[in-house]
DNA sequence: GCATATAATAAGCCTTCCTTACTATATGCC
DNA sequence: GGCATATAGTAAGGAAGGCTTATTATATGC
């Protein structure tokens, strides 16, 4: 049955999340996919485009036009490497900062909608098992 | 912490899942969204684009795209509406049967590795769970 | 010092999604 | 009957996310 498809419902959920996240970001002029990459980054400062690439699941050139995006946004730099002069170090910027917490507090929102649903009980164990997944996956 | 975001992990599963998915069913000329499409569809025949559409969370015109794109592979009929002109009834081609059943395959076989990375009782859970929130959020 | 590998990117394509605006048809109301 | 309003589908056009293939510059191994 497609309603007990792990394949199915993570998807609607994330499609739906996606959704409501992008048209409260609208203002801000960041998308999910963007916000995913700043997230990312934020916790990989430093890295090399083609290591971020990996860590987003995307292929490099993929990442390449959001980079592009990001630094017209004045979010992300990109710094030159001075033991390698093919790669680019990748920074948030100090403006970056700001906006990745009104940015959380999207999140946080949306993310608070679902708790809502669950008990505390049942949050634990649906993060714990997801995390599984996700681990196992890649 | 972003690993214990539902948004976050839903997300990333999902978005492996897809990839997973699109590769595999490349050689039979489907997208995950158009999957997607067919499914929704197959639950729901006989519908109009506008009921569809709202089931699949996507604006009308967006799921004109799709079916234009699915009814050139011939797994899509529009069928005129006898009482309302405007409306065109949905239904799925003789064609469409057996490559839905090359896709389910697709679909299970993702399914089964994710089901082998956790026990009986935790994939009932996790259906129960992110069906709890899937109907919630619509 | 040459062959091979790698990092970033350009060109160009497809799909998914949208907003806005249009056409045809239904429907409610006078 | 006839007009106002609502609704179903779609054209036009655009943004974003994703890709393949090929190019350039630089490293690196032999």
């Amino acid at each position: 049955m497609i309603h007990s498809k792990f394949g199915f419902l993570s998807y609607e959920i994330s499609h739906v999340i996606r959704q409501r996240f992008n048209k409260q970001a609208e203002s801000i002029g960041v998308t999910h996919s963007q916000w995913r990459v700043l997230v990312h980054l934020s916790e990989n400062e430093n890295c090399r485009q083609v290591d971020l690439a990996d860590i987003l699941n995307v292929k490099p050139i993929t990442l390449v036009r959001q980079i592009d995006l990001l630094e017209q946004l004045s979010l992300v730099k990109r710094l030159n490497d001075k033991e390698d002069r093919r790669v680019f170090r990748l920074k948030l910027t100090t403006k970056a900062k700001p906006i990745m917490q009104e940015l959380w507090q999207i999140a946080d929102s949306i993310e608070n909608e679902i708790c809502n649903m669950l008990s505390d009980e049942e949050k634990g164990v649906l993060s714990k098992l997801l995390i599984t997944i996700k681990t196992q996956l890649s």
